[in-house]
RNA sequence: GGGCGAUUAGCUCAAUUGGAUAGAGCAUCCGGUUUACACCCGGAAGGUUAUAAGUUCGAGUCUUAUAUCGCCCA
């Protein structure tokens, strides 16, 4: 067995050995097993690894392992997503680095040259996620633009329209200026901004004025109204006069409006419905006209007069120079208001009106408040469940159309007609019989396709044998941050078109960050790249310090000494195979000895060893995979490695034939069942280690999921093996203190009550674990050797003869001082079991584990007491 | 403005339904190559669990208020 686990050399072997035999796939499982599949969330096919898709791709298959292992059908459906906006821009700026530009190229070429692109890197971030481990089943890999799922988004698209529930209009949408697209709500950020508020007067007939505050002052030009409130006594009166507009002059009316706030600005408000939400309604509720004063691109177009042409800012500039110039303002103040930018380009988006296509939600979303509501599905961690109730019970329509060229084309025709190019419309998949009808240009949202990805994968909308098999998924694992643009939308389709819920599970992770808990970003420099560490420490460390290193829900830091630390612990079970394998001698047989085989420290192995199995289980049924990663670490590294097996080197090199074959076995045992329970967290070092001991089956990744025994967990063997545990750390200690050569071999003496068998039949332990080399028992009546130190734990008083070394009144300080902690610990004991209430309340085993903790430290108090009189004055 | 989360050792995080002396890692200090491992071993120090009140036999955990930070929605 090699020295360490060369992950380098395993890593690559493993994975294609794995894929090659079949064993990502669910078929591995036969026929009539139930079957467990998780949707990847598809990451943009141009992208390469984040922290975020480790994050991920390590949960996801850690689920997908477990299961795999408890014998389900496990399937993990591995895909990419075109990405829309964000594929779009790569290959734009791409053509711009050409110096040509997509409206140079042209549709079909751009087309062209983003498939090559995709072609070109696509592959990346796939062949990325198997570094990882990931144990999806590649040849079920879909690709949200392929055949297959362009089908199912055309037909749900079509149902939809035929439902009713889709509908084409003009209304006032966020509009991108530099994408060119309309954006969903969603992809919107606001944020706290400083800005510049505006006063400026508006004219009215009569030549007085209103004042008006606006930070935008270039919308001046599309105002339709200068609005009031009835109830304001400053500006009621003008309510029905006529206003004009600055420099333009047009006309406009003043009216009267219960929204219009008093206190803001002025207490007076311009009205833009063609460019602000609130004025939009307003502007509905007065049946104002719209005057849309932008072109896409942000410029001011033909209604904006003079300042045609110019750009947004540039004319919100001249404007008020100009207004200035006509004694129109008033002053300017600065301000702080939330500015709206784009998610994807940063540029500050625009209210504008635009014909888009729109989703009707409200249906979708009663069916997918009521799934949860109801329990169908549950969303860890709990708290989520509010958020998505709060979003699905205020939703607005969807507008699902985007202006790009790289997507789902809407399936829709136009035709002239009466010079208008849209005049006539068909929604279908082909073009009606007749000449002259064109395609709809748009493109779907992205998140239009991937909302129907858990079934569209499957096979979606034709009745495919994988549907049948495995819709719907089990769990959806991904981060919070798309629980609406994603989940939300998947519940909502999943439920409509095929009238279950697309999982029953939605864990979600949160956002990796730094160990300062500060974003990455390339501008801070913080950025932490996965494959970096993969190529440095390998795959395991980084997949099990993302699991152990947050809570569902709960934002990652990641502490990259997490990841050192990890990776010694990985070395540190490749050692304990190590050993195991290199004391092997022969065929062992498998499974654990009987029982009458076992001694003390096997039984207490075990039992630790199963109520962690227990642990384990239970932790991994509530989702909270980290604190089942931490549980194995800690058994492994503080109790199996550092005291079962250095225990078993007495069996091993000094015990008869048939001790040292049961010891081995258990030993074999107790690391088969840790590799099991790790190999989720780390696939690639648990498998090869497996190798190394005697074991069952072909390969770990195929092996059955440990169970816990009961019969195994044994109360009294722990308490047992914790005194003599205990009195190890105690001589360790007092070695310690009185500065013993840790090579120097001690003896010991020992006057114990009960546990003098123990003692006795075990005494081997203190030799391994503390260097002690012969255990000498006293009777009762044995007077205590002079000059030794003393050690007490529970009934047993454990002397060390220090001849030389011991400072006599030091070792009184240090009974002394044990005697005041025994007797304060006594009192708290004392005062709890006094307490009425106490008893009667509380459970009776705390009551009794307070009754033993009394009885232990009473005997331990007498021992100590004992002890102090009997030192020489 | 509404909602949610966080606040535990110098730093990064745990603590499963309320139950013994609140645990790890990193950093710090002391001591060690003991035949799996120096990618290691043994030990030490470090905490008023943000603050205040309450419920309870018992609170890091439940309730209320306050403070600070973060996120989401308008």
């Amino acid at each position: 067995m090699p020295r360490n686990f060369d992950y380098a050399d395993a890593e690559p072997r493993l994975y294609a050995w794995w894929e090659r035999q079949g064993w990502f796939k669910p078929e591995v499982a036969g026929a009539d097993a139930e079957p467990f599949v998780v949707s990847m969330p598809p990451p943009n096919v141009t992208g390469s690894l984040h922290l975020g898709h480790a994050l991920f791709g390590a949960l996801e298959d850690l689920m997908v392992r477990y299961e795999r292992m408890r014998g389900k059908a496990a399937l993990w459906v591995p895909g990419t997503d075109h990405a829309g906006i964000a594929t779009q821009l790569q290959v734009e700026n791409m053509l711009r680095e050409e110096g040509s530009s997509r409206e140079e190229v042209g549709y079909e070429e751009f087309l062209y040259r983003t498939w090559q692109w995709k072609e070109e890197h696509g592959g990346t971030i796939t062949q990325q996620l198997r570094r990882l481990g990931a144990s999806c089943d590649w040849d079920r890999e879909r690709f949200t633009l392929d055949d297959g799922l362009s089908t199912a988004v055309t037909q749900a698209f079509l149902t939809l329209w035929e439902q009713g529930l889709i509908y084409r209009g003009p209304r006032l949408v966020n509009w991108s200026p530099g994408l060119q697209t309309a954006v969903s709500d969603l992809e919107v950020e606001t944020a706290e901004e400083q800005a510049t508020l505006y006063y400026f007067k508006y004219p009215l007939e009569g030549g007085e004025h209103i004042p008006v505050a606006t930070t935008r002052p270039e919308t001046i030009l599309g105002d339709t109204a200068v609005a009031v409130n009835p109830a304001d006594a400053r500006y009621a009166r003008f309510i029905g006069k006529r206003a004009f507009l600055p420099i333009l002059g047009r006309e406009i009316p003043v009216i009267g409006d219960d929204s219009v706030d008093m206190e803001f600005g002025t207490g007076a408000l311009k009205v833009t419905p063609a460019h602000d939400f609130n004025d939009y309604e307003i502007g509905q509720r007065h049946k104002l006209a719209l005057v849309n004063v932008l072109n896409k691109d942000a410029s001011m177009n033909a209604n904006a007069g003079k300042y045609a042409g110019m750009d947004r800012y540039d004319c919100r500039e001249q404007l008020w120079q100009d207004m200035e110039a006509a004694g129109l303002t008033i002053k300017t103040e600065a301000y702080s208001t939330r500015i709206p930018r784009s998610q994807r380009g940063g540029e500050v988006v625009e209210p504008m009106m635009s014909t888009q296509w729109y989703v009707r939600i409200g249906p979708l979303a009663e069916k997918a408040l009521a799934a949860v509501r109801a329990g169908d599905i549950k969303i860890v961690p709990e708290r989520y469940e509010k958020v998505y109730f709060h979003w699905l019970e205020n939703i607005q329509d969807w507008c699902i159309s985007r202006q790009l060229w790289w997507g789902h084309r809407i399936p829709a025709w136009y035709r002239e007609k009466d010079g208008d190019p849209e005049g006539e419309i068909h929604v279908g998949q082909n073009p009606p019989q007749g000449e002259g009808w064109a395609m709809e240009e748009d493109v779907l949202d992205t998140w239009f396709s991937s909302g129907l990805w858990p079934f569209s994968t499957l096979g979606w909308p034709s009745e495919s044998d994988d549907l049948a098999r495995y819709y719907p998924t089990q769990v959806m694992e991904t981060g919070h941050d798309i629980l609406f643009f994603w989940v939300a939308r998947m519940i909502m389709m999943g439920l409509w078109f095929t009238d279950k819920s697309p999982f029953h599970t939605v864990y979600l992770h949160g956002l990796v960050r730094d160990r300062h808990g500060k974003k990455f970003s390339k501008s801070l420099g913080n950025v932490i790249d996965p494959l970096t560490i993969v190529d440095k420490l390998g795959a395991d460390p980084l997949r099990f310090t993302l699991i152990t290193s947050g809570t569902p829900g709960n934002d990652v830091n990641l502490d990259e000494t997490r990841v050192d630390h990890t990776f010694r612990f990985i070395n540190k079970v490749w050692q304990i195979t190590s050993f195991i394998n290199m004391n092997l001698e022969g065929e062992l047989e498998l499974g654990l000895p009987p029982a009458e085989e076992l001694d003390l420290p096997a039984r207490w192995i075990l039992s630790r060893l199963h109520r962690l199995i227990a642990n384990v289980q239970h932790l991994f049924d509530i989702y909270q995979f980290g604190e089942a990663g931490s549980q194995i670490l800690a058994f492994m590294w503080d109790e199996f490695a550092p005291t079962y097996l250095e225990i078993s080197k007495h069996a091993t090199y000094a015990g008869k034939e048939g001790e040292k074959i049961a010891a081995q076995r258990v030993l074999v045992a107790v690391q088969d069942t840790c590799l099991r329970m790790l190999h989720p967290f780390m696939p690639f070092m648990t498998e090869e280690a497996w190798r190394y001991i005697p074991h069952d089956g072909e390969a770990l990744i195929i092996a059955d999921w440990p169970k816990s025994n009961e019969a195994l967990i044994d109360d009294e063997v722990e308490s047992r093996m914790n005194v003599l545990l205990e009195l190890v750390r105690e001589l360790r200690n007092t070695r310690g203190e009185y500065k013993v050569d840790p090579g120097k071999r001690i003896r010991a003496l020992a006057k114990a009550g009960a546990s003098a068998k123990d003692l006795e039949t075990h005494d081997y332990i203190f030799s391994r674990l503390c260097n002690v080399e012969a255990l000498q028992l006293l009777a009762a009546a044995d007077p205590a050797p002079e000059h030794a130190a003393s050690i007490v734990v529970s009934d047993i008083a454990l002397y060390l003869p220090l001849e030389g070394m011991l400072d006599l009144e030091a070792e009184r300080e240090r009974l002394e001082g044990e005697a005041i902690r025994l007797t304060q610990q006594i009192a708290k004991t004392q005062k709890m079991l006094g307490n009425d209430n106490f008893v009667s309340k509380a459970p009776e085993a705390i009551v009794q584990r307070e009754r033993d903790r009394l009885s232990d430290l009473e005997s331990a108090q007498r021992q100590v007491a004992e002890r102090l009189s009997s030192l020489p004055q």
